[in-house]
DNA sequence: TTGTCATGTGTCATTGAGTGACATAAGTTG
DNA sequence: CAACTTATGTCACTCAATGACACATGACAA
């Protein structure tokens, strides 16, 4: 398989998702993400309201695909960390990891991170399903820190590991600012303060 | 105004929400949250499905009901909890506070908030609502955690505090057993192993 | 009790999300 | 060019949710 070209085909698809992820972003920020309705959003990238739900299985799913994307980025950058970290060192360095890549790839998709961030925080239906995203990319951390500390993932201490560390997460990407440079910035003082806080140790 | 009656049509209203919810639940349990429709909840209880939405906003907002009214026991506890506790001393004594209120008020009650655990955690559509309860609680707790710190609510030290309380409450609850007494075994252990992992005085 | 008022409920119509089925158009491969 | 695969459009449908309006029922005063 050549991977220069990937086919017209394919080519096209990327290029119909990514105009369906700006022009829903566009319109859920300019209009608000109730008013907005998919029959605009598909009209607006000239396709059929059908074809929308071929690319996303919902109107969710749009707005939060970008966060789906953020968090893959970061579980595999955890799976690459190496096994003698301790869990904090891990996380903390994944994290690092995932702001990293989304500052030196492309800067379209950045933006569009920020876009996306900036609509999650002013809409609480879609803060729901953002904690439904976390919740599910917490099952795939219980395991990776269950397998570091050497426990179960039904380990009560490793799930309130697992929990701190989510909670880091959301101090930091919740309330934070949009741009991605400042958003570095918060999770070191968010760290710092978690490190000030918590027992050396604490996550063995 | 008499607090012995409180009028025929009152008395009507709270039978009906109830008998709603109870429908609801059952409903959910059996056949599956998805499938079943408000319709077949409406029949259930010989109302018509508009006042079902007379009841409750939402689909999600019949099953969501219990949890929200433990959660405002919760908040309520919390702020009757003395000023001279620490943070975490006052949401560990909050949360004992909600469980035991629940094991010593209406058995049905309980029944029914066991059902509605059962429910949440085995439908991710639900789990996600849930999360937005929480979320709102936070903002609540955000503002009762910084009051006994001296801070404002966007300090971080305190955001990260709250973030440790969702932890613990979530450990608590999501994962947890039905049965209520012991569930209040499990937030113990789980305060413990936070005891554990906290240096002192770090919610100070 | 009766008449008046307030409020809860049923019926009807409508919007919008989401899905299945089927025909067609477009890209892929020989 | 032909045969095949796959994406898209169209149509029809279910269900959640909301607004409007008429009607029934409980509350309350005379």
């Amino acid at each position: 398989m050549k991977m220069t070209t990937m086919g017209l085909r394919e080519r096209k698809k990327q290029k119909t998702r990514i105009a369906l992820i700006d022009a829903a972003l566009d319109l859920f920020l300019s209009q608000g993400y109730d008013i907005t309705t998919i029959d605009q959003i598909a009209a607006a990238v000239d396709v059929s309201p059908r074809t929308f739900f071929r690319y996303f299985a919902s109107k969710e799913e749009v707005a939060l695909s970008l966060c789906r994307d953020g968090q893959e980025i970061f579980q595999s950058e955890l799976a690459a960390r190496p096994a003698e970290e301790t869990p904090y060192q891990a996380v903390s360095q994944a994290i690092r990891a995932m702001l990293t890549a989304l500052r030196e790839g492309d800067p379209d998709e950045a933006r569009r991170f920020d876009k996306a961030r900036r609509l999650v925080e002013c809409t609480s239906s879609l803060s729901a399903v953002q904690m439904c995203l976390i919740m599910e990319s917490e099952r795939l951390l219980t395991e990776e820190v269950a397998r570091r500390r050497g426990t179960g993932v039904d380990d009560l201490h490793t799930q309130f590991a697992v929990s701190v560390f989510t909670a880091i997460g959301r101090v930091c990407f919740e309330h934070g600012p949009q741009d991605l440079a400042l958003l570095a910035e918060r999770l070191e003082q968010t760290l710092a303060i978690a490190e000030r806080c918590l027992r050396p140790g604490w996550d063995r």
